[in-house]
DNA sequence: AATAAAGTGAATGAAGTTGATTGATTTTAT
DNA sequence: ATAAAATCAATCAACTTCATTCACTTTATT
């Protein structure tokens, strides 16, 4: 039962694509062969360009189709454990509605492995799981806003319309007494969109988001079902959120 | 208690269209047929172009989003000269529709550069457009065809009933007296939408394509209206292309 | 019905791939 | 500065996959 070349080598490129960098020992036991098999491998890959090999492991070049440079930005200790805490409150086999954001492609990295449908706007999320072979995705297109990768507009709004998922999963830029907030007018509006289009609203933000408004509001804070935040948030906020009907879940390290 | 021979490599394409990737043994015990017959199936198929042979198996030769097949093959010198014409075919400030596909993925690294507005339903070509500057990229959102990276389905068919575009830019998997094939019944309707929406059909095609035909037929030949094609055309086909009354283009190296 | 052509399956040795072992080299901890 | 640990390249035997050949069967042609 032994993996065949070109594949193990695949998941190695993919792997490192996805992380920037792997040890070789990490390969090992992921792919369940010999760590001179590996090296074998990486200095193939190494030879045509397409890694770099490092001692203990192996980095990407920087050729890529994936181009968005959010691969590499590693995201804050609270948008990782608030995106572990999203991830296992979803089963397998659900279908979820994924907003654009760093914080919400904190959460689609943690969903790799898992048996989904997802729907999606974000480029960067896209590209993240479009290899993946057990989620089905399905893109939301439209006008591609070039700096965030995110697909809005009416296009945008109208494929939004066509859809109807159990849950939306969103990030948001500001968090007050009267609702949710983001920077951009466009992306409020398909944001709008995705609420209507979604039974239940599951907010993920950082602690830092409260209290702090932005350019254009988006919703009142009735509209949201669950919120997962870091265990940062004041005691006086949560008793706020759970005063507005919100399941409040507090992601712990 | 044999399999005819065509039923066979039907049932290998078919296999190979699904996973990406098949194994020898697989087929071996799929077809119940020996391992001599298998790997003689498979030299012809990839003699032809349909399948390209790995070590233990064979791949899908189709475009593709994931490293293993798209990353190690560089386009061919043909793909390269017919995407250089095209590109220098479109004026700056134009809108146009591009389909998927590994010629349009050529044409589209030819438009870096350009200001332009475009339309696609292709992931890869998306990413590849996404960080420029001057090009106002609108992406077809739908199902995300696993490996090709483009997006298909009901989707897609709506919101490109709702663009219009000067021209659309398409590949294809074949060209017979019949008209346009490709491999893929979902990615057919979904081009018939494209035609629809364009006032142009330009098919970019390597001499390779033509007189061989495909799975599902996308259009007749009256459809389109110009053709950018390598200089390895025969006369014979060029006489039918322009008896066609299509305004055909010979890319030089 | 006889013959030719094409397709099939088993056998062979050649070529490619794998995992374990070895000793050299580099890094880390003391 | 030295010892211990980790990483590495090189080598080898077992194993898998491959192309080639040959005998046999089926299909098409005369």
């Amino acid at each position: 039962m032994t993996m065949i070349l070109d594949q193990r080598r695949d998941e190695i490129l993919q792997a490192i694509e996805q992380q920037g960098f792997v040890s070789l020992q990490e390969l090992v036991t992921r792919l369940k062969a010999s760590e001179s098999t590996v090296r074998r491998d990486l200095e193939y890959l190494d030879g045509i360009g397409q890694i770099r090999r490092t001692r203990g492991g192996a980095a990407y070049t920087g050729e890529s189709i994936t181009p968005f440079e959010e691969r590499f930005r590693s995201a804050s200790r609270e948008k990782q454990t608030i995106a572990k805490v999203v991830a296992d409150l979803i089963q397998p086999g659900e279908t979820i509605l994924l907003d654009g954001g760093t914080t919400t492609l904190e959460v689609a990295r943690e969903l790799v492995g898992k048996a989904l449908q997802v729907v999606t706007n974000s480029l960067p999320i896209a590209n993240l799981l479009a290899q993946q072979q057990n989620i089905e995705l399905i893109l939301i297109g439209g006008y591609l806003y070039p700096r965030t990768g995110v697909a809005l507009g009416p296009l945008a709004e109208s494929a939004l319309r066509e859809v109807h998922v159990p849950r939306v999963i969103m990030g948001t830029g500001g968090i007050t007494e009267k609702g949710l907030f983001n920077s951009n007018t466009l992306l409020v509006e398909c944001e709008r969109q995705m609420i209507a289009a979604a039974e239940e609203v599951w907010v993920v933000a950082d602690s830092s988001k409260f209290g702090r408004s932005a350019l254009a509001h988006l919703c009142e804070l009735s509209k949201v079902t669950r919120m997962i935040v870091d265990s940062g948030l004041s005691d006086s906020w949560r008793e706020i959120i759970r005063g507005a009907g919100i399941e409040l879940t507090i992601a712990e390290a």
